[in-house]
DNA sequence: CATAAATAGGATAAATTTATCCGAAATAAA
DNA sequence: TTTATTTCGGATAAATTTATCCTATTTATG
């Protein structure tokens, strides 16, 4: 479904959003052990997220990642997701089909729109802070 | 979603029933050149395919891929993907935690669960023949 | 039986994704 | 201003997926 590369960022926000919460920054180094996930690549895509503008980050000693907790409930699934693997879950063909449409569907392209669709809606009405929340109160986890 | 080699598996299949219908045999040439794939990686697919008794293959002169009729409307979706991809589409952890379930779930488990069934219960009821049927009757296409 | 046509399958190569390493740049604090 | 700390970013390596090539094996037909 998601790349690697997007399940640790989907994963490392959660982590950074729960620890702004407390007002706490976190380091690479923290975050691939909390989310259990290869540090120098966690990093890579910690770099992806600050250029999109969904987590900010502070060089220099005592820096880190964070998120402004304002922040924390406006920032949607749906843009860690398209800032690591683009929009191709939503609007790629499900056959591959370079050209799938309406007007020229693949045979299985009504099917799968309802999928996708659902998978869209549920991606960009789940933000960070109901996610964090699951974490913080220790229903959820992001790891094994 | 799928690999490619699913995407083009999945094209292939359908290709092979729609073809099967007329009682004609066809090659991996025809087949790539009508699903617009790769000949020699998709010809590995078949084989795939044959191994799991989804295809049938006849070897040495007019031989070719088949599909007995009438095992055309019994062949579901999740056959063929499974036969290519295994189960990870349904099974798998939606953020790539090892272990995850009802009892320790990841911040999306839930969420997650409803598509993946969506899903699953597609798959499961699409069958060979009405997408075949899709083809046949030039409502849907197996290439750009 | 000989031949031509077709799939089977191993070896290998190319491309992409995943992962690591290391020096440069930035920054807070002493 | 110096130092320790930390992110940034380029280069590179490993692993996986995608793709190609070539030979062996099978089989219908003459």
């Amino acid at each position: 479904m998601f790349s690697k590369a997007c399940e640790y960022g989907i994963r490392a926000s959660i982590f950074i959003a729960k620890n702004s919460f407390d007002g706490k920054r976190v380091s690479p180094k923290e975050i691939a052990a909390e989310i259990d996930s290869p540090q120098a690549f966690t990093a890579k895509i910690l770099q992806a997220l600050v250029r999109n503008n969904i987590v900010n980050s502070v060089k220099g000693a005592y820096g880190g990642f964070e998120i402004d907790k304002k922040d924390i409930p406006l920032i949607k699934l749906s843009q860690v997701v398209e800032a690591i693997d683009g929009d191709a879950v939503y609007s790629g063909c499900g056959l591959g089909l370079s050209k799938c449409d309406e007007n020229h569907p693949c045979p299985v392209h009504d099917k799968f729109k309802v999928i996708r669709d659902g998978l869209k809606v549920m991606l960009e009405t789940t933000n960070l802070e109901e996610l964090a929340l699951g974490i913080k109160s220790g229903v959820s986890f992001l790891k094994t």
